[in-house]
DNA sequence: TGTACATCAGTGAACGCGCGTTCACTGATGTAC
DNA sequence: TGTACATCAGTGAACGCGCGTTCACTGATGTAC
């Protein structure tokens, strides 16, 4: 009954990046499973692929090598949707494309959890300053400041200013730390987490950041 | 130079359970170090207790059990220590002891990740609804939920309710929940966290859901 | 058309590692008679 | 006071496991002459 231990036949001359695209897959379909990254080992990979593990080292340096291509990866598809349900809202209510927005972030983070701790969930190494901007997390961080402004709060790119009125930066971060804490703390907890729970605890959130 | 590889002198009669101490101790140490208690090994806090790893044995069934103690510990330690802030702070200024709490839990999420990630960043067993009101996270809500009652906003058992003013209850749950986010946000992303920036992040939580 | 050689895609076997746990034991200290 | 035995605290060696990675290889497909 064991699945097919034939051998596998290789692909044709200028096709090997083939293997590549099938070890990506089969490795995301593990993360899902294994649920955190240091979980996932290239040998359920390589047997997920139904190759040889040395054969991963044709395309990734290292594991290191593919875990990060896995992030970069799950860091482009999340922006993009979420940047695509904001805009997929009227232009005339800000505030209701405000909610949408983060809805979809909380439901996002309980449908792919592994996918959602691979981005949010690692302690990562440090950057330095200048490297930063390019960190995927400084974009997330754009997205809501963006929406915040949409709504009538003036961007401002100093975080660090206490003027009385909150920035939509400032708004943005908190709203984005709010969300993060609302799903991870639902999907730690020994409660089983629940949508609609966790829509109203978002509502809570959102209706105090614009007031506050 | 190797530290003493010679061999132990045995606890007198009775007194085996000093080593259990011992045992706790240097695995809340090592905890300390290896960030996230899947790094924790029965043979590294063998090593640094100076005894073979079978004499874990001799107080814990396995090694769940010897995490188990170490998160039931964590927890304690820290609603008590919550508690106890807000408690010193002055009655008739439930707003700032409230602030202070804030503060209090941030920096010690920074300064212990390992043990806050211990209490708060696993994906736990889901308990039945009976078994709920004995986790200890139960408590931390109900701290938080009576630190809100203090400042005037009513209690109410019914966290689904969505009558127009925000219970205490559903306040203390977004709080904590901001919270979590802020400190492990902070922490999981490749910026070097500072207390004072998570100080103002913080205020702009407590202000903002005071006022929502 | 034939043939030597390069290149490509992929493999099998082995390495050393640290791990949780089990087993039968050792040696000191207490207790019963 | 002596001695057989029970109890306690702890150990050494071994188990099987899965892991990341390296190494020298195989066999098919292309290219040069």
């Amino acid at each position: 009954m064991r699945g097919e231990p034939k051998a596998r036949i290789p692909n044709r001359w200028g096709e090997g990046g083939k293997l590549r695209e099938e070890i990506l897959v089969a490795a995301e379909r593990l993360l899902g499973e294994a649920g955190r990254e240091e979980a996932l080992s290239l040998r359920a990979v390589a047997r997920e692929v139904g190759i040889a593990p040395p054969s991963i080292y044709l395309h990734f340096k290292d594991r290191a090598e593919l875990v990060a291509t896995l992030m970069a990866k799950a860091y482009g598809e999340f922006i993009a949707e979420l940047r695509a349900v904001g805009a997929r809202h009227p232009a005339d209510d800000p505030e209701g494309a405000l909610r949408e927005m983060a809805r979809w972030y909380g439901r996002f983070a309980l449908e792919h959890p592994a996918r959602y701790r691979l981005m949010f969930g690692v302690e990562q190494s440090v950057l330095p300053r200048e490297r930063l901007v390019e960190h995927p997390a400084m974009k997330v961080i754009d997205v809501w400041a963006r929406a915040f402004a949409a709504c009538g709060y003036e961007l401002q790119s100093d975080l660090g200013s206490d003027r009385a009125r909150m920035s939509a930066d400032r708004r943005g971060a908190l709203l984005w730390a709010g969300l993060h804490g609302i799903t991870t703390l639902r999907v730690a907890m020994p409660v089983e987490p629940t949508l609609d729970d966790m829509a109203l605890v978002t509502n809570d959130l959102v209706s105090s950041i614009l007031a506050g």
